[in-house]
DNA sequence: AATGAATGAGCCTTCATTCAT
DNA sequence: GATGAATGAAGGCTCATTCAT
């Protein structure tokens, strides 16, 4: 199948893949075309050849680093749509920190980067594919909250169960508190137990908060507000 | 004191402030010293005669920014030293968002670039302020946790605490998801609330690890796990 | 002829007409082999294949348009060789002028931009085409101006009678001196008009500088200067 | 004088020159900005710093040279403006014709180049300021053709007399027809006595044009058309 | 002490040409 | 014979830094 492949489907792969690798190291503006090129071993006009820009290329690496990223570690986690809201959202949060935590990853750092530093090259694709991630997680929690919670109350707990999976993966990767300590603050070593912990404590603050919110209706309700 | 500044040190000041805002808003390689001369009104050569370089000015303006906002939001949240755990952990969490949520903030944007983007500049200092600040979030924690819990549950505790008041007020200040239903999603308008949110979640499942660990020891002299 | 023409000819010819059409618009320089092969539709090593350098496409365009303008309108504005002097010169000024103002002809660009910006490549036929037509306007003219006047006034006289031909149809092409004011000034719309009016003032100067010779030639026997 | 001048302004000077020089010998797309600090002597970023860009510098050395060009040969001719109309157009005449022909001149260049491959960096001032020359032309001539020639008439004599001036002088200066007879192929030696040429078949065409209005008038008025 | 001017390295991009099918 | 891919030189521009007052 390689085999078939063009000279130039060879050339873009390189470069795609170079560029994935200085774009999520460096970040757009820094990284250099000159880097990238010398990194997939092609000349140096060959990016323009190919993509006609710098933001193209970059727009299309990280197409290419979402898809792998995506490949990799499908977001439902393997649990059937049908499966119960726990298992579910277990899933989705597990597959999620995998995800992040996988360091051939380099979608994270397009999405970090954009946060932190928005080219705004990615534009609609990006939101697309974040809306549609998004919409799974909370169609989960929702069926866990239960009908008395309010819009407001479930959004916050997708807010914090997302931010549990996401921010320790990302944070420690490139920022080490403490060089000699770094095995133990913040630095996470055991994935899978991390992934344990936060579906622990995820589903407890949920049944916490559908607690309250039970407790709250019913009073109300006697005297019809 | 202020009347008796003389024109270098208001130059310094100015500068100061000026690549506050635009470090934070442009990252350290992106913003120029043209730009922060501009915005301060001083010579285009004052960034390397009071400061030696572009990085000098890095460094100190981070340190600006940081005691800027350490000093609007007190870390422990007003709450005594002595006060109870569940108390002093409240106080830190809701100090904590309202640091991170507030606009005129610009420390967060630091870190932030600094996670992504880094420049190794803000080095020991940086280390050291975080480490501080983590050893009275830990030290809380572990009060709450009881002894049974492991250094790993503590860590995994702190680290999805922290990171449910960082990673919200951070990602969607500048990454709208979808422009039409930015209010109602990951844009959090109701600070006040989303900390109670937190703390409510946090405390719940802290103990549900520690309810976890408690059983989880007594089961060596019981059958019933 | 043309149902057993190869595709390599076809090629040709296509290459020619949209060399024609871009170097006209763009000039040599600024046009490039990328937008021609485009204009073309073939590849893009085609020029090099067929012509071996831009430079030799842009010789073989230039003569390709030339001949065609040359074609559509007869220098000799189809007035026979030996009418009366003053037909065959109004005959010559109508054709130039009419070439000149000819929308569709590309070679008045050519010769433009060879004056502002020579590339030199045009050389030698360029210099024979343009001898050959002045040869026969100087004829007209010295045989209106009869044997008293000098080479000089001959001289100046093809050069305000070509000029007047030239000059107006090239400038106002593209220079618009006032946008609100384009359609009178220095915007000839009525091309026939103004060719009877180039004809009327040409030989009105013509004779003047005739009567000037010839009174000027009597004094040597004569007081009353 | 040149004493006072600052550092900057000398630098300012030298770059107008330079590119002045330049910009008329290659044209805008071909002039390099290595080229115009190489001859003016200063760092290849000084362009950007003293102009901001390639573009100004052309806006502003087009500016230079013009001024510099009506200052060395003004417009009227020296004629004061109620001197009598003929005296005024002659006035007119052999002032452009002088400015056109001054080999020092690069005014005539960067116009002839607007026209054949217009930048349009020009823009307005360009079109002010030929359309201010234009006014005294038409003016002059209006005033010798008398009430009864329409206004085309008088356009098409205003055009034919400023093309007299123009075209010879621009275009043997870079193309010669034939290298060894330059010297008597529209090539104008004597511009004194082109100029008093232009003159004399100017108002001998005036003349004819006011005559032949002026006789086609009568009739008409007769059955009060 | 403080500044306007100057600098040169480096970046992205364009493009005519050559190469390898 | 003809083409898609690749090349490298060169251009304009940016910018942190240094220089000469």
């Amino acid at each position: 199948m390689k085999s078939t492949q063009t000279r130039s489907q060879k050339t873009r792969e390189n470069l795609l893949a170079a560029a994935g690798e200085i774009f999520a190291e460096m970040g757009f503006r820094e990284a250099t075309i000159a880097a990238i090129c010398g990194k997939a071993g092609v000349n140096i006009a060959a990016v323009n050849y190919h993509f006609g820009s710098k933001e193209n290329l970059y727009r299309e690496s990280w197409k290419h680093a979402f898809q792998q990223s995506i490949q990799a570690h499908p977001p439902d986690g393997g649990i059937a749509a049908d499966a119960l809201p726990e298992e579910r959202l277990g899933g989705q949060i597990v597959a999620l920190i995998h995800r992040m935590a996988d360091k051939k990853n380099r979608e994270i750092w397009f999405i970090h980067r954009e946060i932190s530093n928005p080219t705004g090259l990615l534009g609609k694709s990006f939101r697309d594919i974040i809306g549609r991630l998004h919409a799974e997680t909370a169609k989960a929690i929702r069926d866990l909250l239960g009908p008395q919670v309010t819009e407001q109350e479930a959004l916050f707990c997708e807010v914090y169960i997302v931010s549990q999976c996401v921010n320790p993966m990302v944070v420690p990767h490139k920022l080490a508190v403490s060089r000699e300590k770094r095995d133990n603050l913040w630095h996470i070593v055991d994935i899978e137990a991390y992934a344990e912990h936060v579906v622990t404590v995820s589903l407890a603050g949920i049944r916490a908060i559908r607690k309250r919110a039970e407790t709250r209706k019913q009073p109300q309700g006697n005297i019809l507000t």
